[in-house]
DNA sequence: TACAAGCAATAGT
DNA sequence: ACTATTGCTTGTA
């Protein structure tokens, strides 16, 4: 199978990229930032990730706070890898909740 | 080409 | 807590 890479993917990567190390976004924003109104989408590109580790999907959380899934998990051990990558970045989080909101990056549009 | 099903969510009730 | 909505991808006919 040849891995076909969407423009709609193309966006998502691109947007993910633009976070720093040491933040996180939430579905929510990233989908804003590319302009698309569900986060679903963004999961299934996410999914995919021909891009990893260079596209760092375990920065993408859901909103409010919350983790989210990783890797097609929406619960399980995946989910406990992410935290624990994110938690060697400087993210720290607390019951599957983002602890520090400030880490939350916010794509600024000019 | 057209239709149906699925996905790491969010928002509203 | 549950249901409805939403945008995109993939597979089958």
């Amino acid at each position: 199978m040849k891995s076909t890479v969407t423009a709609f993917q193309q966006r998502v990567y691109d947007a993910l990229r633009r976070v720093p190390k040491g933040f996180v976004v939430t579905y929510a924003e990233l989908g804003r930032a590319i302009g698309c109104g569900s986060p679903r989408a963004i999961g299934q590109a996410l999914k995919v990730n021909p891009f990893w580790p260079e596209v760092p999907c375990h920065r993408v959380i859901a909103a409010g706070g919350r983790v989210g899934g990783f890797q097609g998990q929406a619960r399980g051990k995946a989910v406990a890898r992410k935290l624990r990558l994110l938690n060697s970045e400087g993210v720290q989080f607390e019951c599957d909740q983002l602890v520090d909101v400030k880490r939350l990056y916010s794509f600024k549009r000019r």
